[in-house]
DNA sequence: CTCGGCTGTAGCTGGATGCC
DNA sequence: GGCATCCAGCTACAGCCGAG
């Protein structure tokens, strides 16, 4: 399994709001092209085909996505939305999104996809393309049809809790913490973000999970139980279960197919 | 139309245990 | 010690419906 080496390119400072990253997505010689781990978070893709380019949108998740080097040709470009941030762009609710993959046409319509896909094809370069298609965004931003409802900032606001704090509260703590309704964050969240607020909490353990054992992995075995213990799983067994559910592998497969 | 309460159910958590 | 499985109890979710 190879990692998709990211190729960084910077935002336009009025996208940066809502973009996490843009990256060109590059892969090594195995089957796995593009490994893209759980975050809550949409990625715009823009692949370069002979005389055309393909816009799609690929949907929150709550498992690993892995598409192979037939399906990533050379200067495919993606761009990450920050966790809700691609709602105001889409103008449906993200849960219509969630474990999808949609075609910019089908998104946007027929006839402005198209007018974006062309302009993308003519674009001579990978920065001639992000710029492109980050005009087309601002533009879709600026329309009277785009709106940004109170969910929105509620649903920000919430996320910014769950991924700030070093304990993850529960979903009825979060809602007396906003202030409203259990029933209406859970409805806020999936509008926004494409998931419930306990999913989305879930894919934050995960990644601290992650991160905690990739920096303690160093050639040696990690302490499972207490990377668990450390981001709030109950016990290592938890940990593993999730990993499962997740990757569809063990903790210790994961990181060794990484470090391959 | 939005919001919140109620309710049945799926899935998660806490805990124990077994296998290698 | 690491990993996996099981189970009871609990929590979060989703659908429905009524109130404002």
């Amino acid at each position: 399994m190879a990692s998709t080496s990211d190729n960084a390119l910077v935002p336009r400072s009025d996208l940066s709001r809502f973009i996490q990253r843009v990256r060109v997505l590059q892969h090594g010689p195995s089957e796995d092209a593009y490994v893209r781990l759980p975050d809550g978070t949409v990625e715009l893709v823009v692949r370069v085909l002979p005389g055309t380019c393909d816009v799609h949108a690929l949907g929150p998740r709550e498992h690993v996505q892995r598409k192979s080097a037939t399906e990533v040709p050379p200067e495919t470009l993606g761009l990450q939305f920050k966790p809700g941030g691609a709602y105001p762009f889409f103008g449906l609710p993200m849960s219509e999104l969630a474990h999808r993959s949609l075609s910019i046409d089908t998104l946007w319509g027929r006839a402005d996809g198209e007018r974006l896909r062309a302009s993308l094809a003519d674009a001579p370069s990978v920065q001639a393309r992000l710029r492109t298609l980050e005009a087309a965004l601002v533009d879709r931003l600026h329309r009277d049809d785009v709106f940004e409802p109170a969910a929105a900032y509620l649903v920000r606001r919430g996320i910014r809790l769950v991924t700030e704090a070093s304990e993850i509260p529960r979903v009825s703590d979060l809602a007396r913490t906003l202030g409203v309704s259990e029933r209406n964050l859970r409805r806020a969240f999936d509008d926004v973000l494409g998931m419930g607020p306990k999913a989305f909490a879930r894919l934050v353990r995960f990644r601290r999970a992650i991160q905690a054992s990739e920096s303690t992995f160093r050639g040696t075995r990690p302490d499972w139980g207490a990377i668990a213990t450390g981001v709030g799983y109950y016990d290592q067994a938890h940990l593993i279960a999730d990993f499962r559910a997740v990757t569809g592998t063990t903790p210790t497969a994961w990181l060794r197919a990484r470090a391959a």
